[in-house]
DNA sequence: GGCCCTCTTTAGGGCCTT
């Protein structure tokens, strides 16, 4: 596949960071796995710290991304569609790799499960990118509301690792009372709009993928909040959600550790937080604060269900084709 | 809207997301 060095003009929209952590998730979580339960938190927090202490050192993080990809940036961004075709024909590229890779290692199969593949050869495993993310949104509804702020953390840390923005949604932020989200700090030129920011969203996911891999995005609540707002929001700009997105929602992770405890399970991400004694820094229902928060639940949910990189994939992912579809409808007659 | 729980399954209430 050709590939060119590319840079992504963040600096046009001011309000893009793309933040430097050091912290590596798989790191941590292997070290978990060495010394056992009693030093998490204190492991876990402390990589938890540095990060975030990154994060406020870094308002002059508003920077250029440089990644790896093809074409170029600047004259994309002017053009939306010569972004998307490019971003389309990079899916498709990536999409055909992925499957011939996959009819090699498994055989004659003319469509294989990815999930079932990666249970079954841990070497697929190997190619998952996981990243964290949170939406904040003008309210509940997917078909009337509008994203306003959007943040992603990759687990793997590293430089880049983690994006936040907030968007423009060209409408009133009625709910401000939850997030401290004003329509003032939304509505300016400055702010992407959500057509604007889903090629910049796509090329930084994109530069976090390893070649072949798939990416798996975690949050709370995604199959039925934040993955229904992200397909409605692309379909409004006349994008799909890349065929190599997985995505994992922890709430029923958490309904799976929780249950055990005799009362009536508290869920939320907040309450998860304090179940396992996880500071909250920053505002909590700003994107980013609830990335960290998510970021160091996930990790606690995955080690006390023991799940490893193949369990988690074959038992508790899904496609966003899947959602919609009901395992058991509320009102079937 | 999907999922879980129960005072249920021929249903309804509550949680979770903003």
């Amino acid at each position: 596949m050709r590939r060119a060095a590319m840079c992504f003009s963040l600096s046009q929209f001011p309000r893009c960071r793309v933040h430097t952590l050091t912290n590596s998730w798989w790191q941590s979580f292997h070290h978990i796995n060495r010394i056992g339960r009693g030093s998490i938190s204190s492991k876990v927090l402390a990589a938890g710290k540095q990060g975030l202490e990154g994060r406020f050192n870094s308002t002059e993080n508003r920077r250029t991304l440089t990644t790896k990809s093809e074409g170029n940036s600047k004259a994309a961004l002017s053009k939306k569609t010569t972004i998307r075709q490019e971003i389309l024909d990079e899916t498709t590229k990536s999409e055909v790799d992925i499957y011939s890779s996959e009819i090699t290692e498994i055989g004659n199969t003319q469509y294989v499960d990815i999930r079932q593949a990666i249970a079954e050869n841990k070497d697929l495993a190997k190619l998952m990118t996981f990243i964290i993310f949170d939406i904040e949104t003008t309210g509940l509804s997917r078909d009337r509301e509008r994203i306003i702020e959007i943040a992603l953390r990759d687990l793997h840390g590293g430089e880049n690792s983690t994006f936040q923005t907030l968007v423009n949604p060209g409408c009133i932020v009625p709910n401000s009372f939850v997030h401290k989200i004003t329509t003032s700090m939304v509505n300016r030129p400055d702010v992407p709009r959500m057509g604007d920011l889903i090629p910049i969203l796509l090329r930084y996911v994109g530069s976090r993928q390893k070649p072949g891999g798939y990416v798996v995005l975690v949050a709370h609540n995604a199959r039925c909040f934040d993955v229904p707002f992200l397909i409605k929001e692309f379909g409004r700009c006349s994008f799909d959600i890349p065929s190599n997105w997985l995505f994992v929602d922890t709430l029923p992770l958490a309904r799976e550790v929780m249950k055990s405890g005799g009362s009536k399970p508290k869920l939320k991400l907040q309450d998860l937080g304090q179940h396992y004694e996880i500071p909250l820094v920053g505002s909590a229902h700003r994107a980013m604060a609830d990335v960290h928060m998510l970021t160091a639940v996930f990790q606690r949910l995955t080690f006390d269900l023991k799940l490893t990189i193949p369990s988690l994939i074959e038992g508790h992912s899904f496609w966003p084709s899947e959602v919609g579809r009901s395992k058991k409808k509320k009102n079937s007659g």
